[in-house]
DNA sequence: CCTGATGTTTGCGATAGCGCAAAACGGAAC
DNA sequence: GTTCCGTTTTGCGCTATCGCAAACATCAGG
């Protein structure tokens, strides 16, 4: 079994406040693991019998319903956890978990959740704060489709995407995993038609340059103010 | 002060492994208070000072945008705990919450919380189980709105609030709260007008009794089969 | 270099649901 | 009983966005 280093993960803030050498007996719990571009990780629906703490790479958490339909729940950018299905009580799986790049995760086996949050009650505080910061993105996504046509969610979308997973180049930020019209509108709410058709605008008026599962923010400034204007306003 | 019977509030989730006599100690930090309908409790962007376990009356829950729009974020039943923005390391709230009934709560300071969570982890570790599960239903309404189309989406979110909030009568389920049709189109992503019209026809099919501010469930089985179709089918 | 598979672009018709506006309704206060 | 205000209903035109379908582009492999 391969070492993990302590230095690399010290600094997250799933370990905020835990002594090194505590930390050093929470990571003896887990296993890593390697997952190649685009394989599954976890399937919804499975007993969840692990959680993960992804090192490397990026992760899609994607929710299916009955009759096939996807929508992207989020994408995970390295340091941070998924799979916590028994942090709230879920014997199985509520999404599916994908690698969209090579990837590295930790993982520990569910049944060590109970003995390590009674070990070191600051993790149960820790992922407390993790999930309820999501909660909140939920809810601004929840507000957004609500209230906002597809062009400005997918603006926001963008920008957000670009915050959490950004490369900055010299003309621009792009995003730094392959990602497709499909996944766009899985994030939004939308149709891959819909989202290739504004990305093609945005192109045309300089905003973005965007190719296959590729996308830059050229001028991430005046998305923001697309991303604010309420309904109105046209093109010239 | 008015003390509170620990009996009431003893097999809350909220206090699951908690035995009565810290139960009390918890007790102890809280005061109560009414509020009475239509009054707010706290506003969305002011300081966090206070979370809140409902315990009579029902809360709406709700978030503003910029441009004044709203969404219902979440109804609140008794037994539920709402304003938790200090577990999510929130110094402001996120919402606002209005009581759509005259409604009675516990209130701490959120500044017991950090030693609340100290001298009683299971706190943490219940309150983390509410907040994960919260976020699971956010993912199925984002779900929802992103796959349904409105009738649907209003089916089912009359019957999640007769499953939380429902009264039983002999000729159907009522919704135990004053909602207006305004306050279900904000809770599904539409606009009042919509419900209206959806209402009415349910209502000329004898599926539901609606009048002001009430709605009554009158054949939840024929709801259920609306909420589940996939988008085909036609009245005939 | 060719070929197939996967992702992207674009045109065009159809429509669900919005937005506006006006009227009807129901409760509460006096 | 009457008046006033918030809620609900309903009609009607409009449009953002979908859905289908076909053409294209790009990449991986052989």
């Amino acid at each position: 079994m391969a070492k993990v280093d302590t230095s690399l993960v010290a600094h997250l803030p799933l370990f905020a406040g835990v002594t090194p050498e505590a930390l050093d007996e929470i990571l003896r719990e887990a296993r890593s693991a390697r997952y190649p571009k685009n394989s599954a990780i976890f399937e919804q629906g499975a007993d969840a019998q692990s959680f993960f703490l992804l090192l490397h790479g990026h992760v899609r958490a994607a929710k299916t319903t009955p009759t096939g339909e996807q929508i992207v729940v989020r994408y995970v950018a390295p340091g941070e956890t998924f799979g916590l299905a028994m942090a709230i009580g879920a014997a199985r799986y509520p999404a599916t978990a994908i690698a969209v790049d090579d990837s590295v995760v930790l993982i520990w086996p569910t049944s060590a959740w109970p003995r390590l949050v009674e070990r070191f009650p600051s993790l149960a505080a820790n992922t407390l704060q993790t999930v309820g910061t999501r909660l909140q993105e939920s809810h601004t996504r929840i507000l957004e489709m609500s209230t906002q046509q597809v062009e400005q969610r997918v603006a926001h979308a963008l920008l957000r995407l670009a915050k959490q997973s950004g490369k900055k180049l010299e003309h621009g930020i792009e995003i730094d995993f392959p990602i497709s019209r499909q996944d766009i509108a899985q994030m939004t709410g939308t149709t891959l038609h819909t989202v290739s058709r504004i990305l093609s605008g945005w192109e045309s008026q300089g905003l973005v340059e965007s190719g296959r599962q590729r996308i830059i923010l050229r001028e991430p400034h005046r998305i923001v103010v697309l991303a604010e204007r309420s309904a109105d306003s046209g093109a010239a």
